[in-house]
Order: structure tokens, then sequence, then C-alpha cells
DNA sequence: TAGAATGTTGCTTGTAATAGTCAACAATTC
DNA sequence: GAATTGTTGACTATTACAAGCAACATTCTA
């Protein structure tokens, strides 16, 4: 039930590019430094994020990737889509076929309840979420006491 | 993000014996012909399972392997520890220190979150669910019309 | 008590997916 | 036009997984 590697380090670029939204375009090498990925791996990871719509990129110097819609708008679920492929817990919710038991299988609908709790999470937290909790950890509310 | 094909195949294994339960015994070859696993691979399933005090086994002539408990104590996040280890989307939920990112990390607080959806659907499913969903799909309730 | 049936365990293997590297290429800026 | 940056594809380890085989232990029954 392992998350790629894949997803964990996209989503991790992507939010350091929410961090520094307004900056023009970031530096793959920035990115791989302060995320701490290898340079060679992230640049395999940025193909499908611009194919999806998610990051724009510029050629040349003061090149690099920023993202393309606004932190807001981009739930985890479209970035788990596009760097996981599918995240059912099991072949065949997406394709029924991959299975002759899947119409009488009842373990079938249980792994279905499953990809809809992940599901829930995935589409109800967007980058900015993630921009917040950073914010949060970074530099505590000042309002909030603890006794 | 996928499901071992153990924790697959050992459900469905358990959830036989959920519904031959009182038959006494149940041959490994038997299981494995109706849920269709390799038979030396379900012999590899089982180990844990005793262990974990989920099955019991007889050896011999007429021995077999059946439920240690009724089939309404067992939860599928229990059988998913046994076979599957963690059900942890990352490494470092179980084990902060598998990254030295972990305390700052956010991103590291949605994978908890998505791990807590997980486990809410593994701990509020017993095999008794799985026999009730079987027997609904095997012999649709009668006083139930569809319009 | 012998032997047949059954579960148990450990060794080994094939395969596929993943993570990662390297190098040639394309585009852009200055 | 040269330096800088992203882009792409070929390639390679490594690992985990699924599976098979064979020797072994236990129990039943004749």
């Amino acid at each position: 039930m392992k998350l790629s590697t894949r997803t964990r380090y996209g989503t991790r670029a992507l939010l350091e590019l929410a961090l520094r939204k307004g900056e023009g375009p970031i530096f793959l090498k920035d990115i791989a430094k302060q995320q701490e990925i290898s340079l060679p791996y992230l640049e395999h990871l940025i193909a499908p994020l611009i194919a999806g719509g998610v990051i724009r990129s510029t050629k040349g110097p003061k090149g690099g990737i920023s993202l393309a819609r606004n932190p807001e708008e981009i739930k985890l679920s479209e970035i788990t889509q596009l760097l996981e492929g599918t995240v059912a817990p099991v072949e065949c919710i997406d394709d029924p076929g991959a299975c002759s038991r899947s119409s009488s299988c009842v373990t079938r609908d249980v792994w279905t309840r499953l990809k809809e709790a992940i599901d829930g999470v995935l589409e109800g937290t967007t980058l900015q979420d993630l921009v917040e909790g950073h914010k949060k950890k970074s530099q505590p509310d000042k309002t909030m006491y603890y006794i």
C-alpha cells in the first residue's frame, strides 16, 4: 500500500512551487536541492505534470517551472492521478475485466470503499492547504496559547 | 498504492472459511481451488494468520484450517496488519526516523490523514460483513423491490 | 504400528516495477 | 553564438513480489 516516490517527490516539488508563487520560474536545480530530490529524477517527474496542465515550463537562462494554476485550484487527487496513475488498491476496481470474479466478488466491494475513502482525502486537499499547513508550522499562530 | 496479493488472497481465503464456518477444518487444497489461489502460495499465507491467532490448523488426515474466532470478531485491519504489515502510504508515518524532514514535513500530514482514512474502513469492516455481502449477492433479499 | 494424508517450513527462482543515471538534444536569453 | 536551462530517451541496478519445489512434522486410520 505504499505511495510511489514519484507521487511523494512530485508533491513536494509542487509544494515548493506553491510556497514560492510569484517569484517567476524556479530552477529545477533549486527545487531538487531544497526538497532533497535527485535532479535527474525530478526531470522525469515534471513531464507528466506539464502534460496535465499543472505546471508550466520556461526554457533557457532564467528558465524553470512554475504553477500553471492557483494553489487552491490544484487538488492532490490530480497530482496522484498524473504521477501514480490510479489510486485504486486493486486493479479490478478500475477495470472489472481484470478478474473474472469481479461481479460476484465481495472483497472487491471493500476495496472499492477503500478507494473511495482515499479519494475523499485527496479530493479534499489542495496545494493551498499544504501551504497553510507549512505556514502554521514555521510560524506558529501567536493567538494560540499552549497550556 | 496497490494492495499486495498476500492481503487480497488471504482475505478471500478467510472469507471462504467464514462462509463454511461449522464444517470443521477445511483443506488448503479446497480453499485454493475455490478461490483460485495457487496452493503453494496459500501455504505461505496461513503461517502469519496462525501466528496472529486468526486461524487454527489441524494436521493429518481430516485436517485443514478453520477460523480461531467468530467472523464478527475478525476485523480487516487485523488481516492487513498480519499480511501486509503496515498500511501506511509512506514509511515515515510509522517510523518518523525514516526521514530527517519528518517533523517539519507538511506532506507527511496529508499522508497521515490518508492512512487514517484507510484505517477507518479496515477497522470498520469484519469478516461477518463480507459474509453478509456475499449472502446478499447470491440470494437477493426477497423483500427488496426494484422499481 | 505402518503408511497415507495433510499442514509447515525453508530454499530457490522468475518477473516486473521502481528508482535512478547518463547523455544527446532543443529552446531561450544575453 | 555561446551559455544556460529544460526535454527526452536509452539504459541499469535494485528490490519486492509471486510462485514453485522439496524435505519435514504431525496426525489419523487401518
